[in-house]
Formats: C-alpha cells, structure tokens, sequence
DNA sequence: ATAGATGCAAATATTTTGCCGCCAG
DNA sequence: CTGGCGGCAAAATATTTGCATCTAT
C-alpha cells in the first residue's frame, strides 16, 4: 500500500522515530533482534503500562497509537517476549475470567497479592521468599528460572463491606 | 431413553451403588448438594488423581467407567468445586499450553516444582512459606483464603541433557 | 538483498450458554 | 413431586497457523 509510516500513525500519543526506546525496546536490540514499527508500539505500552494488562488491552493501548497493530501480532510478540524471559504471563487466580495478563518483569520476583472481591492486585518483595526459593534449589536440585506467586484474600474495605451486606442482605 | 444406569457402565472400573464416596463426595453431601451419578463418577476420578489432570483428561477418564459423561458436565462440576473451594486450578505456568489442571486439595497449601523440559511436577510443603502467608496477612491485613505458587526451572537430569546437547547440537 | 515480520483469513482449541427432558432426594 | 441436573447443539472466546507480501537491517 501507499500510506507512509507517519500517515498511519494516530493524532493521541505518539512513538516519534528517534525515541529512545525502552528497557524492552533496548534488550531485543541488544539480542540483536529486528525492532518493527508494531514491534516498537507493542513494547512501548508494555513498558509503560502502570498494571497487568491481557492481550485485547494491550492491543487496544497499541491501536491507540499506532491503528495498523494486529492481534495477531500483539500475540506473536507477547511469545517472543516469553520466550525472552522479558515479560511473565500471569493468570491472576482467574478472578476475571480466563485471560492472561502480561507485566514486564524487571530484575526482582515479586508476590502478586489479590483481592477476590475488589479485584485490586498488590505485589509485594520479600526476602522471605528468596529464601524459600534457594531452599528449594538446594533441596532439589534445581536452578529456578521462573517463578509465580499469587495469593488471594479479602482486603480490609472488601471484607467490612461482604461482613455488612450479611448482617442485612 | 430406557436403558439402565447399569448398562451404561463399562466394564473397566467401576462405581457400586454402595461404594462409600470420597473426600469430595463426602464434602458435597455434608452440603446438601445432590450427588448424581455423573458427578459421582468425576468426583472418583478426581479423589483418586495421582497426578495434575486437565478437563480433557478427567473427562477421559470418568468416560472409561461410565461412558455417559459429558464434557459439559465435566466442566459444569469443575466450576461447582472451584466454587466451593474442594479443588484447585492450576496453570502450572503453561508448560504444555493453556489448559487448566485441577487437583483435589487437602488441608494443607503446597508448592508446585516445574519442570520446564521434562513437565514433572513435584509438590513441596513448606513452613517457610507459612510463614511468609503470615506476614503477608498482617502487613496487607488481609484473610488469605487461596494461593497458588509455582516454580519453574530444570531438574537435574534435564539440566544434564541440555548441558550435552549443547557441547554437540 | 534477504531473512524474518506482518496481515489476513481460516482453522483450532477450549469453555460457556439456552433450552428441554430427566432424576435424586 | 419438583427443582436442580445433565445432554445436546450452538455460541462465545481466545489463540494459532498457512501463505503471500512487505520491511528492517
């Protein structure tokens, strides 16, 4: 077709040519992997995403920008982003239905901590846990590449609210 | 039709009428929740899963003692149990794609240890990990009522294998 | 120039739903 | 007897694949 690259590309935010790009942006050029335009849109709303987001959202946030994106696309690259390592694939107890979610994931494992009522997801650090994992290397022998910790509760707000709707339902 | 629920039952394994039920089959009638003979058969067939099965797979196998079982009621008890907490579902980090497996749990939370070349699952109970939901709960305020942990890497012997391959491709 | 990416459509895979007749309690 | 269940088919959802074309390097 005939449009240009620029002509494509919608009037909301924008990814200019000479942005530096991102942690994920920077680590595929590194492995000298081929940055496209839709490569570079996808990574940048992984970057910047402020919370887990599933494949329609990420493509959504990535048509926003850039309207030529395809799911198709946005899959494959998410699988490339696995296979990399870059990104973690959570499921997120399933408290909203079957979806995956995405989140770049930097140098250090975190808890994801979710509300079954409100849905909110927390993570949380802890030494604790680094511990229970150099056990379990140690006692089987194994070096732990990939780790997924979701626990699931009620938050404080959630459950006065759930204890009052009780009382009078 | 006029066929007898006997005559429906193959002639592998089988239920009695009689045969005392299982943990689940137990936990269900405590409930009140009717106890038909389809869902007797998936109960078994879950009460007595040595390993991680998927929808397919319990389905597979509740049709070898009565092959009147459906998928939709496969599903349709998966969603009862989950519900009532007797069983948990698992991703187990979509080693082998994105089906779910399920697994009768007890009263105690374990962790899931992956294999991510060979898939074996190993489980691993921790006071470790207790602990760590203790913190958890007082610094989130926060009642924990699921978790679910999984840990992937590459067991020894696969490690090895890997390690082989890699010296001559 | 060319290996590797994308787009499109069609295929898969998995799970859910509507409706009606059936059965456990 | 009767309200909850299961069967069937069709729908909904989510993801993958084959192939021709395009593009980043």
């Amino acid at each position: 077709m005939s449009a240009t690259s620029a002509a494509r590309i919608s009037r909301g935010e924008r990814l200019n040519a000479g942005e530096k790009p991102g942690r994920l942006g920077s680590e595929l050029a590194t492995r000298g992997i081929r940055l496209t335009r839709q490569r570079r849109v996808i990574l940048h709303v992984m970057d910047t995403a402020q919370r887990h987001l599933d494949a329609a959202e990420i493509l959504d946030r990535a048509r926003k920008i850039d309207s030529q994106v395809h799911a198709v696309t946005v899959y494959r690259t998410l699988d490339l982003l696995k296979q990399l390592g870059l990104i973690d694939e959570l499921d997120l107890l399933h408290i909203r239905g079957d979806r995956h979610y995405y989140e770049s994931h930097g140098p250090r494992d975190h808890i994801h901590i979710a509300c079954l009522h409100c849905g909110k997801v927390r993570e949380y650090e802890s030494a604790l846990f680094e511990e229970l994992k150099k056990r379990i290397e140690r006692e089987f022998d194994m070096k732990i590449s990939v780790t997924r910790t979701e626990i699931g509760g009620y938050c404080l707000s959630c459950a006065e609210e759930l204890a009052s709707q009780k009382k009078r339902p």
